[in-house]
DNA sequence: CATGATTTTGATATCCATTTTCAATTGCAA
DNA sequence: TTGCAATTGAAAATGGATATCAAAATCATG
C-alpha cells in the first residue's frame, strides 16, 4: 500500500534482520517527496513538522541506512555538510553547484567518464569512483546582485 | 637572501599592510620544502621539530593567509581533511587518489576542461571553479593486500 | 495476546577539525 | 625608544557527525 521506496525500504530490513519502524519510514518519505538534495540538518526540520519527536540522531542513522539500502546517495560538496540525495534508480552522474543560491543541478556526460578512463590508464590507476563538481553560477543567477535562495 | 617563495610572503605581507613575522616565514619554507600535500595537522607537526613554540592556531591561520598570497591551494578531499598543496605557479589540476595508501597524483587534461564547459553551456552556467577527483587504487597497490602508507 | 530477547530511539555526551577569544608579545613606523 | 596595531599561543568555542546508554518499541514465539 506503501510507496516504491517505503517497499523497498521494508524488503531491505527484512532482509537485514532489522525492524520497520515509525521513525524510518516516517523519514524516508519525507526525503523522498522533498525531492531535492538535503543536508541531514534540513531532513530534520522536515521531519520534525510531521512528527516532532524523531530526533537527529535518528535522522542520522536512517540516512546511512538508506545509504546502505541503495535508497540514498551521500554527496558532501564544497562547504563540507553533507547532503543526501534520492536515488530512484539511474546511473552515475555529476554536479553543477551554484555558488550563489545553492541549487544543484545533475548532469551525466559519458565522454568526460571515458576521458578519465584513459587519464587513469595513463597512470595505471584503477578507478573505484569519482567526483566531479562544477561550481558557478546558475542561468537564475547570472547576472543578478542578489537572488531568490534555492538551497540554502 | 631568502627563497622566491618567502620573498612573494614578504611582498604579500607587505603590500597588505600585515606583518612579516619568524612563525609565518617558518610555517611558509617547511610547507614549501615538504612538497607534497599536507593538512594543518601534518604541517604543524613538521613545524614544531623546527619551532616547537609554534601553535595549531598559527598554523591554520597563516595557511588560510597563503592561500589568500597564492601561494598554497586549499584541497579537501573525501576524508573531510583540508589538505594544503604549493603551488609553484603553473595553473589548474585535478587529482587521483589512492584509497589505499592515500598517494595523490595530479593530471591536466584540456579535454575533459573544454567537456566540463560545453555541459556548463548546455545548462547556461558560468563556471567559477571546479573540483574533479578519481578514487581508486595507485599502481603500487593494485593487486596488493597491505601497502606502505604514503600520506597518514 | 502476552512474553521476552533484541533493536531502536532520543537526549545527551563526545569526537575531531577548524575557528575564535583574549591577554601577552612582537613588528615596525615614527 | 616608544606606541600601537598586528600577531601569537593556549584554551575555549564551534559545528557537523558519531557514540553512549537507559527507556521504549518491534516482532517471533508460545
Amino acid at each position: 500500500m506503501k510507496n516504491k521506496a517505503n517497499e523497498q525500504l521494508s524488503e531491505f530490513l527484512a532482509g537485514q534482520g532489522l525492524k520497520s519502524t515509525r521513525q524510518r519510514n516516517r523519514i524516508l518519505s519525507v526525503f523522498v517527496s522533498a525531492g531535492r538534495h538535503l543536508s541531514a540538518e534540513e531532513l530534520t526540520l522536515l521531519v520534525k513538522k510531521t512528527d516532532a519527536g524523531i530526533g537527529y540522531a535518528t535522522v542520522y542513522r536512517t540516512m546511512k541506512l538508506l545509504s546502505e539500502a541503495g535508497l540514498a546517495h551521500e554527496r558532501r560538496f564544497e562547504d563540507g555538510v553533507t547532503r543526501f540525495e534520492y536515488n530512484a534508480s539511474e546511473g552515475h552522474h555529476d554536479h553543477l553547484i551554484c555558488t550563489r543560491c545553492g541549487r544543484i543541478i545533475e548532469f551525466e556526460n559519458e565522454q568526460i567518464e571515458a576521458l578519465q578512463q584513459s587519464v587513469a590508464k595513463k597512470n595505471r590507476f584503477l578507478v573505484q569512483s569519482h567526483k566531479l563538481e562544477l561550481y558557478g553560477l546558475c542561468s537564475n543567477c547570472r547576472g543578478k546582485r542578489k537572488s531568490t535562495p534555492d538551497v540554502r
